[in-house]
DNA sequence: CTGAAAGCGCTTACAG
DNA sequence: CTGAAAGCGCTTACAG
């Protein structure tokens, strides 16, 4: 590990002010003559020199990084989320750091206290609990910049980019009943996220005689094989089960095949998130796309621009052999 | 966003200098009168004084931050390593940023050059060609420290820390035998990864007449399927799979009995990393146990401490229903 | 035990 | 167009 180059080495060797190899180097002034210039580029060059980001970051009161924060990422769904806000962060010049909560929202609240010690301009975050998650992220509101994605927070300040639930709920059960699916069961997590409470208050108010309901402790493959063990003991099988999760869904889907049950045939299985997960299973499952660049892109929008709005975007339907 | 309270503001409210306001609020120096460490801390409290990361940084030269590039957070078992690095670095006082390099040595040059921007003090790296990664991580170690974890790339001059991939295909093998499997075939990627090539090693040192080796582009869970299918089109099954990772298993697996394979009465399966993955399919799958935090630990110890060494921890076997 | 001063490595008004 | 100077917010020898 050898001693870094500093910008005051770099005038030197080229024969100007640190100002001048400044304006060169950080692109900030395009007025130096050219043959400077060239020689301040020439000096970066050959020192191997690279402009030290805390002292950057010190002077121009900003670090370019934001954070983002998950509830797992052992979620694909939310690992996709990660990877759109990273490459929408990168394409716009900025770093992202990644922290989980572990569905927590007392690991949440230390994780997004934590990043007021670390090196961003401000977070995005998918809050664990509708209730809960609001203290901690109104107290982050008062040291730097927050943005909720996927789902939101009572008492949060600050704005929200996530899916339309209930416009995806309904694109997925106007689709079954199209097809003739008439008992249809809604799978999906307790409300204490506002995704969760948001799809359930969307199917109960389309509801009819005949459907049901399975609750679950949270969004995961063995919640939707247990999921399928509380279907399967029952006296008959719907006609559909409507999963509010790609992980749900595979999880369903492989312990019901493991018992003999068919699908398509004798059940459908929905997903909701359009992860990858959902082309590999055998039948692929028919979910919802979600925005996820545009979500992705709004929610740092909402970052470098800070707003309370709320903004839902639209989901698409893919229709896929499960269903 | 409110405007922050700096070390001045404290000072001021408690009036006392900035270096006792320092001294008391960093810990640095215990000798302040107890009276003033008072007044300072109250004066703190009360403004809800963070001192300012990036400007102790760059007085104290050291962020505290490290990072850590992985070929992908799509596979649990880095998802794993990272957990169990975080884990070690958060209890020593460190944080740590993430990176992936999407299995591919280019955005892994770009990622680890990334990081020179990024706040940290080091890098730790899971390589993912033994071939070429080694000048990006050259590059990095001209001005940061870096240690490779669960591979190592040739040309690097740094540490390294990984489980013992010869003593760990040795176990496998030898359970696989002990137990009366004769006909054993290697499921495993191409060898450009350390890994990958050590295992390949280790199993062809120990071949017999009847063994075999099926090779794939690369570890995931659509290799393990593929895997499957050129199995099934053979004449006849081998005894036994030897996967050299957990998410090859998995997929195997899944597909040998979706197409009527009984596991482990006509065939056994096992893995290798020891994810969590393994105790959620069905049969449960056998398969080592890497010791992630011991890696984790010395792996943030050469990061801190460095040297050259190569470290070779030994993973312990764990037998289940698959074999 | 305490405070004034220096300095970490940059960027950017400001004066020339 | 260029450079001397100030300053971002801390920590830490140093002198007292």
């Amino acid at each position: 590990m050898a001693v870094r180059a500093t910008l005051h080495d770099v005038a030197l060797a080229a024969g100007v002010s640190r100002s001048t190899a400044s304006r060169v180097l950080a692109g900030t002034d395009r007025n130096v003559d050219p043959e400077l210039a060239r020689r301040v580029l020439a000096a970066s060059e050959h020192l191997g020199y690279r402009a030290n980001p805390v002292a950057r970051a010190l002077r121009r009161q900003s670090t370019g990084n934001y954070g983002i924060l998950v509830p797992s990422i052992r979620n694909p769904y939310f690992v996709q989320l990660v990877d759109a806000f990273t490459e929408a962060a990168r394409s716009a010049g900025h770093g992202v750091m990644l922290a989980e909560s572990a569905d927590d929202p007392d690991i949440e609240a230390a994780r997004i206290d934590g990043f007021g010690e670390a090196f961003v301009d401000g977070l995005a975050v998918v809050p664990t609990s509708m209730a809960r998650s609001g203290v901690a992220i109104r107290r982050a509101e008062g040291r730097s910049r927050v943005v909720q994605i996927d789902r939101w927070a009572t008492g949060a300040g600050c704005g929200f980019v996530g899916v339309d639930n209930d416009a995806g709920v309904a694109a997925v059960l106007d689709h079954l009943r199209a097809s003739g699916r008439r008992r249809i069961i809604y799978i999906g997590a307790e409300q204490e996220a506002s995704a969760g409470a948001e799809r359930l208050a969307a199917f109960r108010s389309r509801a009819e005689p005949g459907d049901g309901e399975i609750l679950l402790p949270r969004f995961s493959t063995t919640a939707g094989r247990e999921a399928a063990h509380r279907l399967l003991s029952q006296d008959s099988l719907p006609d559909a089960a409507l999963c509010t999760a790609d992980v749900l869904a595979v999880g369903l889907l492989s312990t019901l095949q493991r018992e003999g049950v068919r699908v398509p045939e004798q059940m459908a299985v929905t997903g909701f998130d359009g992860t990858d997960l959902l082309e590999l299973v055998d039948p692929p499952v028919t979910a919802l796309r979600h925005p996820m660049e545009a979500i992705a892109t709004r929610a740092l929008g909402l970052l470098l621009n800070p707003t309370e709005e709320h903004h839902r975007l639209a989901p698409e339907l893919v229709v896929r052999a499960s269903s």
